[in-house]
DNA sequence: GAAGATTGACTGTTCAATCTTT
DNA sequence: AAAGATTGAACAGTCAATCTTC
């Protein structure tokens, strides 16, 4: 009942889960913008991209991949379409559609951002015990595909 | 060598870990909405501020307890103070300094948000066993204070 | 000039409104 | 009217410049 630390053991574990994610994140942030000049959405984009079969996706689905309003979708497709990232084309069979390719300024610059973005990851984890790692990858993946979001509607990738 | 399944175990474990912060910051915000009418953010602010002895801080170290930049933090108790939450006072001691004070309206909402925060994040974890959530903690924990971080500058709390 | 803090401009995200095609 | 998508305004966060006091 001591007033001064009358903190649960879920927020000290939630404290230290977010600052964990913001030390990351900056880390991606930096690492991406010095290989290859793009941020992390524009690396989630365009690697999703390339996952597709032809290295193209229709808004819709690309959005729900990576877990992202359709607002915000649009917003950021727009933004790397003015830097020649990625392109947007008519949909021939459906006229309100459209699909969102991958051009090849964008091949270039997921290529030259996979190798420093794989390696912040790696380094990051690095002083986990394989015991550790294992549990932590079991914990963290048994909560976002297990019945354990109190009110969670949102599914997919990324901030 | 698969190109479909070329994804680290790292890139995975992220994956996982930044889709249960979304999820779990997103149950976050709408309880805290719900039931004080307050973010996140305000909330780390008057929790911050409660812990205080005087219920008031400086700008700097309020800053520092929350990991957040100088300017945000300023924002932020900027718009607070349009709505109530919080004051700025002028230190007498120091004339370049303020503090900022919580007030009753801050107090109160607080207040109405501690018990739905804490069920939350409890909700959130009640998934683990044991085992499971010390491991976690400790894992977490390390990670965040031990000497892991790839370019680790910030040091603090929260997005 | 350095410390404490704020400001303004810019980028990114969200929300509600809109537009077109089905 | 519903589906697919975009737009614009409002809000939050970051960066560099500024202002005042020490």
């Amino acid at each position: 009942m001591a007033a001064a630390s009358a903190v649960s053991t879920e927020a000290r574990l939630w404290r230290d889960f977010v600052v964990l994610r913001q030390r990351v994140d900056r880390a991606l942030e930096q690492r991406l913008q010095r290989d290859a000049g793009i941020s992390v959405a524009d690396f989630e984009i365009l690697t999703t991209l390339c996952r597709a079969d032809d290295g193209q996706l229709r808004p819709g689905s690309l959005g729900e991949l990576l877990g992202w309003e359709k607002s915000r979708l649009s917003h950021q497709v727009t933004r790397m379409e003015a830097r020649g990232l990625v392109a947007r084309r008519d949909c021939p069979t459906d006229q309100r559609g459209t699909w969102v390719t991958i051009t090849d300024s964008g091949h270039s610059a997921a290529a030259a951002a996979m190798a420093g973005h794989a390696e912040v990851l790696k380094d990051s984890f690095s002083a986990l015990s394989g015991e550790e790692r294992i549990t932590f990858e079991t914990v963290v993946g048994d909560l976002v595909r297990g019945t354990s979001g109190t009110e969670c509607t949102g599914s997919g990738i990324s901030d």
